[in-house]
DNA sequence: ATAGTATTTAGATAGTTGTCTAAATGTCGA
DNA sequence: TCGACATTTAGACAACTATCTAAATACTAT
């Protein structure tokens, strides 16, 4: 997980409301496309980014293009977070 | 505390090394440029994204000014990722 | 006051980014 | 295969950002 793609991502408000979208479950390009006020073109530059940092996993779904939170990965993320801004963080395991 | 200014504040990596510095404890803009292989001016640039995000604190001390990290508001800020990234996130008060 | 040190502000610039429109790709059903 | 639908890719553009140099401000000591 490449940290710098991550906090890129999550810099974006549009990122992170589509992020907060997904925590209620996962969904088409076009389910989310009806939540935003951009176009479809540049809500699939978001997944892109997104995809990039390895938040979101897609899988195609006849037509549609179902979009769903990497649930390991944003834990990774959640680490990293509180390793940066300064909580001891849940150490779950030693090291590996 | 403004979500967007401190997501755009963690996105740079350089603010981001800065952080992990002052968690070491404070430290004078000088001591922190030495550290960096960047201009003061542009240090001084990113000192105040990160203030007006509310993650710093300054305070002058003769000719130096020391820097160090608003921890309350790093607080908030774990607890804003934690809720963006999955978490149930430790919630200590219940609302005031 | 003056000189020296620490830091910031101002202005410029190259690179990045979010958005758009238009065109391309992929999939399904007839 | 054809047409319709869903989504992405390509290319362009304005806005933003990290950085720089040069100049300004703030403080200390002489």
């Amino acid at each position: 997980m490449a940290q710098q793609s991550v906090f890129k991502a999550l810099a974006d408000p549009t990122r992170r409301e589509i992020l907060r979208e997904l925590k209620k479950g996962s969904a088409t390009a076009g389910e989310l496309a009806e939540k935003f006020p951009i176009t479809r073109a540049s809500l699939s530059h978001h997944f892109n980014i997104m995809k990039a940092a390895g938040l979101l996993r897609d899988q195609r779904r006849g037509q549609h293009i179902v979009y769903s939170l990497n649930t390991s990965v944003m834990e990774e993320v959640a680490a990293l977070m509180l390793d940066l801004v300064g909580k001891p963080a849940s150490r779950r395991r030693k090291k590996t």
